[in-house]
DNA sequence: GAGTGTGAACTATTTCACAGCT
DNA sequence: AGCTGTGAAATAGTTCACACTC
């Protein structure tokens, strides 16, 4: 039951089975075994034993694991029961489309400030409930709105210093979109999603299929 | 030199040397270590070697590597000198941002069709040069455009019948966005990006920091 | 009988360490 | 002297296989 060692790649997978309970709860059903999760999802069985056993025994042998239980647990852990204070930076399309991504907003993740850099942006309303603001005001939106995880969506160059500025002043977590490697430290929790490095990586991987032919 | 088994890791972190190179060369720096570029990348200079030496040798005992030389032998690799023609399904906040993102336009991939099934949208104009098209007019913008790359920009219920129908008519890679496991025949290259997911592993960082302090 | 939980075996990836070039 | 290229060692992650429970 100790989660300190325990892979970024088995946290990841966590949530995609909580994902996958949800729909199969919808679905009306009850119990899963790790097989059926694993057909699912395209993994293996054993795979999605290991994983859920870091955190104890969900499941119970000969019949599977109860959705509703299992769902609910990896909830509590992955911290999707907790409100998450959280602030975008930068609204140029890339944050508006987060702002309004499913599954930001429902999952947890409560957006309560947005922030951009262009005074021209200052002012107008993000959406029904937010306006954005200048990035100046982040130091203080921080400290009096308590926000715990900033979501990154500046260009390259501003994206460091936006970073510095939301850890100075106490933001926990970073999500970062922005094509560049940050540097933070050990005790922040950070996030790249590298949206040109994946298409380079399917472009390479079409490359090999024709040569190779798989 | 035989580029079969390589990993998608060592795939992803070429596209970033790359852009690392680009930053460099752009300073003026002719030439890096290996040692260098991971100071930059928060990676093992060990790690670098590794990763360039599966293509050849780029370097120069006791010099480097020539950051032109390096940089133009990466973007042949990584299939960037080559144009990509790709699309985009579905044009809701996500698919204009992606539309727009720079480092898909500008890496060889050239957008060619922009898709939605929403008869409201169907017709009006992506951007200066691109409208909307039904999704029903795929099948044909890929044997016409010769489209090869497919972003997937839906909501999760309709990713995989897309993503089939891609298939079906030749696309030989997928990057979605959609938050749902996607089923793909081998021969197919596919990148999932999933936004929800990243959140929420930064969340159970933040959580095991306040827990275990570092 | 069916299906979990888990040590042990296996496989993949990273890091070390050093011979060999410039 | 400095730095690459690369086998070998170390580490991390996945899969197997089976004892154990329902």
């Amino acid at each position: 039951m100790y989660t300190s060692r325990i892979s970024k790649q088995t946290i990841k997978r966590l949530a995609i089975y909580y994902r996958c309970l949800e729909k199969l709860h919808k679905e009306g059903i009850r119990t899963v075994s790790s097989h059926q999760i694993g057909e699912e999802l395209g993994l293996k069985a054993s795979q999605v034993r290991k994983d859920l056993s870091y955190f104890g025994g969900f499941g119970k042998r000969g019949v599977g694991y109860e959705i509703r239980t299992l769902a609910s647990r990896i909830s509590k852990i992955l911290g999707m029961t907790r409100s998450w204070k959280t602030c975008i930076v930068g609204f140029g399309n890339l944050g508006r489309a987060l702002l309004h991504f499913p599954g930001i907003r429902d999952k947890g993740f409560n957006i309560v400030g947005v922030f951009d850099k262009d005074k021209k942006k200052v002012g107008s309303a993000a959406d029904d409930l937010l306006r954005v603001e200048d990035v100046a005001s982040i130091p203080m939106a921080i400290r009096e709105r308590g926000i715990e995880i900033g979501v990154i969506a500046t260009p390259a160059e501003d994206a460091q210093s936006v970073v510095d500025l939301l850890i100075k002043y106490g933001v926990k977590g970073i999500v970062s979109f922005a094509p560049t490697k940050l540097s933070v430290p050990e005790r922040i929790s950070v996030e790249e999603i590298d949206i040109s490095v994946a298409l380079s990586s399917v472009a390479f991987g079409i490359i090999r299929m024709e040569r190779d032919g798989d």
